[in-house]
DNA sequence: TTCCTTGCAAATCGTTTGCATAATG
DNA sequence: CATTATGCAAACGATTTGCAAGGAA
Protein backbone atom coordinates (compact mmCIF):
# COMPACT_ATOMS: atom_id res chain seq x y z
CA UNK A 1 0.00 0.00 0.00
CA UNK A 2 1.93 3.11 -1.12
CA UNK A 3 1.28 6.39 -0.21
CA UNK A 4 -0.32 8.51 -3.17
CA UNK A 5 -0.90 12.75 -2.98
CA UNK A 6 -4.58 13.54 -2.40
CA UNK A 7 -5.62 17.56 -1.74
CA UNK A 8 -8.12 16.67 0.85
CA UNK A 9 -5.42 14.75 2.83
CA UNK A 10 -3.20 18.09 2.72
CA UNK A 11 -5.79 20.22 3.60
CA UNK A 12 -6.55 18.29 7.15
CA UNK A 13 -2.88 18.02 7.57
CA UNK A 14 -2.36 22.01 6.97
CA UNK A 15 -5.51 22.77 9.20
CA UNK A 16 -4.27 20.82 12.16
CA UNK A 17 -0.39 22.69 11.71
CA UNK A 18 -2.05 25.67 11.78
CA UNK A 19 -4.08 24.86 15.23
CA UNK A 20 -2.95 24.58 19.16
CA UNK A 21 -6.18 23.79 20.06
CA UNK A 22 -6.56 19.90 19.32
CA UNK A 23 -9.46 20.35 17.05
CA UNK A 24 -11.79 17.09 17.08
CA UNK A 25 -12.74 15.83 13.54
CA UNK A 26 -15.30 17.57 13.22
CA UNK A 27 -13.95 20.38 13.60
CA UNK A 28 -11.35 19.70 11.24
CA UNK A 29 -14.59 18.26 8.94
CA UNK A 30 -16.46 22.11 9.30
CA UNK A 31 -13.39 23.74 8.25
CA UNK A 32 -11.97 21.39 5.11
CA UNK A 33 -15.42 21.98 3.55
CA UNK A 34 -14.57 25.49 3.28
CA UNK A 35 -11.68 24.98 0.51
CA UNK A 36 -13.34 20.84 -0.35
CA UNK A 37 -17.41 21.60 0.19
CA UNK A 38 -18.46 17.60 -1.33
CA UNK A 39 -15.24 16.03 1.37
CA UNK A 40 -17.07 13.46 3.73
CA UNK A 41 -17.05 13.12 7.30
CA UNK A 42 -15.77 9.79 6.60
CA UNK A 43 -12.88 11.19 4.29
CA UNK A 44 -11.32 13.15 7.64
CA UNK A 45 -11.58 10.32 9.83
CA UNK A 46 -9.72 8.13 7.34
CA UNK A 47 -6.94 10.68 6.89
CA UNK A 48 -6.92 11.41 10.34
CA UNK A 49 -6.45 7.93 10.88
CA UNK A 50 -3.76 7.93 8.90
CA UNK A 51 -1.60 10.31 9.50
CA UNK A 52 -1.88 9.37 13.21
CA UNK A 53 -0.97 5.68 12.33
CA UNK A 54 2.20 7.23 9.82
CA UNK A 55 3.05 8.91 13.32
CA UNK A 56 2.73 12.73 11.53
CA UNK A 57 0.08 13.94 14.12
CA UNK A 58 -1.27 12.37 17.05
CA UNK A 59 -4.61 11.29 18.18
CA UNK A 60 -5.25 12.52 21.89
CA UNK A 61 -8.32 10.41 23.76
CA UNK A 62 -8.98 12.63 26.87
CA UNK A 63 -11.62 11.26 28.23
CA UNK A 64 -14.22 13.80 27.18
CA UNK A 65 -15.69 11.00 24.90
CA UNK A 66 -14.19 12.80 21.34
CA UNK A 67 -11.25 12.23 19.47
CA UNK A 68 -8.54 15.11 19.47
CA UNK A 69 -5.88 15.83 16.84
CA UNK A 70 -2.81 17.25 17.86
CA UNK A 71 -0.13 17.88 14.94
CA UNK A 72 2.75 18.48 17.69
CA UNK A 73 4.04 14.89 18.10
CA UNK A 74 6.61 15.58 20.77
CA UNK A 75 5.51 14.08 24.33
CA UNK A 76 4.11 16.58 26.32
CA UNK A 77 1.40 17.17 28.67
CA UNK A 78 -2.44 18.52 27.77
CA UNK A 79 -4.31 20.71 30.32
CA UNK A 80 -8.28 20.31 29.98
CA UNK A 81 -10.39 22.71 31.07
CA UNK A 82 -13.62 21.44 32.95
CA UNK A 83 -15.72 24.40 32.50
CA UNK A 84 -15.03 25.59 28.68
CA UNK A 85 -13.26 22.25 27.57
CA UNK A 86 -10.95 23.61 25.75
CA UNK A 87 -7.30 21.82 25.78
CA UNK A 88 -4.15 23.39 25.57
CA UNK A 89 -0.74 22.62 26.14
CA UNK A 90 1.23 22.40 29.45
CA UNK A 91 4.54 23.50 30.00
CA UNK A 92 6.08 21.42 32.44
CA UNK A 93 9.94 20.21 32.65
CA UNK A 94 10.92 17.31 32.56
CA UNK A 95 7.83 14.68 31.60
CA UNK A 96 9.90 11.64 32.14
CA UNK A 97 10.57 12.47 35.63
CA UNK A 98 7.15 10.74 35.97
CA UNK A 99 7.95 7.64 34.90
CA UNK A 100 11.11 7.10 37.24
CA UNK A 101 8.55 6.67 40.57
CA UNK A 102 6.37 3.93 39.02
CA UNK A 103 9.18 2.19 37.70
CA UNK A 104 11.11 0.91 40.72
CA UNK A 105 7.76 -0.78 41.59
CA UNK A 106 7.29 -2.47 39.33
CA UNK A 107 8.17 -6.11 37.37
CA UNK A 108 6.71 -5.77 34.21
CA UNK A 109 8.13 -2.94 31.39
CA UNK A 110 6.99 0.50 31.48
CA UNK A 111 7.15 2.16 27.86
CA UNK A 112 5.20 5.56 28.89
CA UNK A 113 3.06 7.32 30.09
CA UNK A 114 -0.39 9.19 29.08
CA UNK A 115 -1.04 12.63 31.71
CA UNK A 116 -3.42 15.63 31.61
CA UNK A 117 -4.29 18.00 33.83
CA UNK A 118 -7.41 19.63 34.60
CA UNK A 119 -8.82 22.56 36.17
CA UNK A 120 -9.85 26.01 35.13
CA UNK A 121 -7.91 27.67 32.00
CA UNK A 122 -6.66 30.90 32.81
CA UNK A 123 -9.81 32.41 31.05
CA UNK A 124 -12.27 30.38 32.74
CA UNK A 125 -10.30 31.38 36.31
CA UNK A 126 -10.32 34.73 35.56
CA UNK A 127 -14.05 35.17 34.95
CA UNK A 128 -14.62 32.47 37.99
CA UNK A 129 -17.19 34.18 40.09
CA UNK A 130 -15.97 35.19 43.21
CA UNK A 131 -16.26 33.62 46.47
CA UNK A 132 -17.42 36.83 48.02
CA UNK B 1 -35.06 11.47 44.29
CA UNK B 2 -34.16 9.12 47.05
CA UNK B 3 -32.48 6.12 46.57
CA UNK B 4 -34.38 2.62 47.19
CA UNK B 5 -33.16 -0.99 47.68
CA UNK B 6 -32.18 -2.93 44.68
CA UNK B 7 -30.75 -6.59 44.25
CA UNK B 8 -29.12 -6.08 41.07
CA UNK B 9 -27.69 -3.39 41.86
CA UNK B 10 -26.01 -4.76 44.95
CA UNK B 11 -24.99 -7.36 42.75
CA UNK B 12 -23.22 -5.24 40.49
CA UNK B 13 -21.42 -3.27 43.59
CA UNK B 14 -20.83 -6.98 45.07
CA UNK B 15 -19.34 -8.23 41.84
CA UNK B 16 -17.08 -5.15 41.77
CA UNK B 17 -15.77 -5.31 44.95
CA UNK B 18 -14.40 -8.99 44.37
CA UNK B 19 -12.22 -7.47 41.08
CA UNK B 20 -8.98 -6.13 40.93
CA UNK B 21 -8.72 -6.40 37.12
CA UNK B 22 -11.14 -2.73 36.46
CA UNK B 23 -13.73 -4.77 34.84
CA UNK B 24 -15.92 -3.07 31.76
CA UNK B 25 -19.73 -2.82 31.77
CA UNK B 26 -20.01 -5.80 29.77
CA UNK B 27 -17.64 -8.06 31.85
CA UNK B 28 -20.19 -6.85 34.86
CA UNK B 29 -23.01 -7.81 32.90
CA UNK B 30 -21.95 -11.11 31.85
CA UNK B 31 -20.94 -12.00 35.43
CA UNK B 32 -24.31 -10.46 36.85
CA UNK B 33 -26.17 -12.53 34.60
CA UNK B 34 -25.11 -15.78 36.32
CA UNK B 35 -27.64 -14.46 39.32
CA UNK B 36 -29.95 -12.48 37.37
CA UNK B 37 -30.87 -14.46 34.27
CA UNK B 38 -32.92 -11.63 32.82
CA UNK B 39 -31.00 -8.33 34.02
CA UNK B 40 -30.37 -6.19 30.96
CA UNK B 41 -26.76 -4.67 30.18
CA UNK B 42 -28.98 -1.31 30.37
CA UNK B 43 -29.15 -1.73 34.18
CA UNK B 44 -26.00 -2.66 34.01
CA UNK B 45 -24.71 1.01 33.15
CA UNK B 46 -27.53 2.81 34.71
CA UNK B 47 -25.92 1.30 38.13
CA UNK B 48 -22.42 1.51 37.07
CA UNK B 49 -23.72 6.03 36.19
CA UNK B 50 -25.44 5.69 40.09
CA UNK B 51 -22.86 4.04 41.75
CA UNK B 52 -20.17 6.02 40.15
CA UNK B 53 -21.56 9.67 40.64
CA UNK B 54 -22.52 8.48 44.36
CA UNK B 55 -18.16 8.10 44.40
CA UNK B 56 -19.17 4.26 45.21
CA UNK B 57 -16.51 3.51 42.44
CA UNK B 58 -15.03 5.08 39.87
CA UNK B 59 -15.20 5.21 35.84
CA UNK B 60 -11.85 4.68 34.12
CA UNK B 61 -11.86 6.16 30.69
CA UNK B 62 -8.34 4.64 29.76
CA UNK B 63 -7.82 5.09 25.88
CA UNK B 64 -9.33 2.03 24.60
CA UNK B 65 -12.80 2.98 23.94
CA UNK B 66 -14.35 1.35 26.83
CA UNK B 67 -15.46 2.42 30.11
CA UNK B 68 -13.43 0.41 32.64
CA UNK B 69 -15.09 0.47 36.54
CA UNK B 70 -12.81 0.16 39.70
CA UNK B 71 -14.12 -0.64 43.30
CA UNK B 72 -11.28 1.38 44.92
CA UNK B 73 -11.73 5.19 44.27
CA UNK B 74 -9.08 6.15 46.61
CA UNK B 75 -6.56 7.91 44.12
CA UNK B 76 -3.98 5.83 42.64
CA UNK B 77 -2.36 4.97 39.19
CA UNK B 78 -3.15 2.09 36.45
CA UNK B 79 -1.10 0.57 34.39
CA UNK B 80 -2.42 -0.78 30.86
CA UNK B 81 -0.71 -3.52 29.41
CA UNK B 82 -0.21 -2.67 25.48
CA UNK B 83 -0.10 -6.60 24.50
CA UNK B 84 -2.63 -8.21 26.52
CA UNK B 85 -4.99 -5.11 27.41
CA UNK B 86 -5.42 -5.74 30.66
CA UNK B 87 -5.48 -3.00 33.22
CA UNK B 88 -4.09 -3.15 37.17
CA UNK B 89 -3.15 -1.05 39.99
CA UNK B 90 0.34 0.50 40.01
CA UNK B 91 1.88 1.13 43.53
CA UNK B 92 3.59 4.52 42.92
CA UNK B 93 4.53 7.45 45.74
CA UNK B 94 3.07 10.02 46.27
CA UNK B 95 1.16 10.86 43.08
CA UNK B 96 0.18 14.11 44.31
CA UNK B 97 3.90 15.23 43.22
CA UNK B 98 2.77 14.93 39.61
CA UNK B 99 0.88 18.26 40.07
CA UNK B 100 3.80 20.07 41.59
CA UNK B 101 6.02 20.52 38.00
CA UNK B 102 2.98 21.21 35.97
CA UNK B 103 1.62 24.20 38.59
CA UNK B 104 4.74 26.18 38.49
CA UNK B 105 4.29 27.19 34.53
CA UNK B 106 0.81 27.74 34.53
CA UNK B 107 -2.05 30.85 35.19
CA UNK B 108 -4.92 28.65 35.30
CA UNK B 109 -6.11 26.75 38.37
CA UNK B 110 -4.67 22.78 38.31
CA UNK B 111 -7.73 20.52 40.22
CA UNK B 112 -5.82 17.41 39.75
CA UNK B 113 -4.65 15.23 36.92
CA UNK B 114 -5.27 11.78 35.19
CA UNK B 115 -2.57 9.63 34.68
CA UNK B 116 -2.31 5.70 33.29
CA UNK B 117 1.22 4.30 32.51
CA UNK B 118 1.67 1.67 29.83
CA UNK B 119 4.28 -0.90 28.72
CA UNK B 120 4.14 -4.70 29.25
CA UNK B 121 2.78 -6.34 32.33
CA UNK B 122 4.90 -8.58 34.30
CA UNK B 123 3.37 -11.82 32.48
CA UNK B 124 3.14 -10.61 28.98
CA UNK B 125 7.09 -9.22 29.67
CA UNK B 126 7.76 -12.53 30.62
CA UNK B 127 6.34 -14.40 28.11
CA UNK B 128 8.14 -11.46 24.96
CA UNK B 129 10.13 -12.88 22.50
CA UNK B 130 13.88 -12.87 23.30
CA UNK B 131 16.17 -10.39 21.25
CA UNK B 132 18.10 -13.62 20.35
C1' DT C 1 -3.87 0.82 -16.46
C1' DT C 2 -3.12 0.03 -11.70
C1' DC C 3 -4.58 0.79 -7.32
C1' DC C 4 -5.06 4.43 -3.85
C1' DT C 5 -8.57 7.80 -2.42
C1' DT C 6 -13.03 9.69 -2.35
C1' DG C 7 -18.14 10.46 -1.36
C1' DC C 8 -21.98 8.41 0.20
C1' DA C 9 -24.57 5.59 3.05
C1' DA C 10 -24.95 1.90 5.89
C1' DA C 11 -22.87 -0.46 9.72
C1' DT C 12 -20.68 -0.85 14.20
C1' DC C 13 -19.73 -0.10 19.00
C1' DG C 14 -20.33 1.55 23.48
C1' DT C 15 -23.58 3.91 26.08
C1' DT C 16 -27.97 6.24 27.11
C1' DT C 17 -32.91 6.74 27.24
C1' DG C 18 -38.26 6.29 26.85
C1' DC C 19 -41.76 3.55 28.28
C1' DA C 20 -44.75 0.26 30.48
C1' DT C 21 -44.25 -2.96 34.32
C1' DA C 22 -42.24 -4.72 38.67
C1' DA C 23 -40.28 -3.97 43.16
C1' DT C 24 -39.33 -1.13 47.28
C1' DG C 25 -40.54 1.84 51.23
C1' DC D 1 -49.86 4.33 47.50
C1' DA D 2 -45.96 6.95 45.88
C1' DT D 3 -41.84 6.47 43.70
C1' DT D 4 -37.70 4.28 42.23
C1' DA D 5 -35.76 0.43 39.52
C1' DT D 6 -36.14 -2.88 35.83
C1' DG D 7 -36.28 -5.11 31.06
C1' DC D 8 -36.68 -4.27 26.55
C1' DA D 9 -35.89 -1.98 22.50
C1' DA D 10 -35.08 2.03 20.22
C1' DA D 11 -32.07 6.10 20.01
C1' DC D 12 -27.56 8.13 20.16
C1' DG D 13 -22.94 10.02 19.01
C1' DA D 14 -18.50 9.01 17.44
C1' DT D 15 -16.06 6.37 14.37
C1' DT D 16 -15.43 2.80 10.81
C1' DT D 17 -16.37 0.40 6.58
C1' DG D 18 -18.23 -1.48 1.85
C1' DC D 19 -18.78 -0.10 -2.54
C1' DA D 20 -18.77 2.11 -6.99
C1' DA D 21 -16.69 6.06 -9.11
C1' DG D 22 -12.73 9.47 -9.41
C1' DG D 23 -7.80 10.72 -9.42
C1' DA D 24 -2.74 9.98 -9.03
C1' DA D 25 1.38 7.46 -10.60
Amino acid sequence: MTLKYSRQREAVKQFLMTRRDHPTADMVYRHVRNEFPNISLGTVYRNLTLLANLGEISRLRLGDGVDHFDYDTHPHIHFVCSRCKSVSDLETEETSLINESAVKHFDGQIEGHFTYFYGLCPRCNENRPKSR
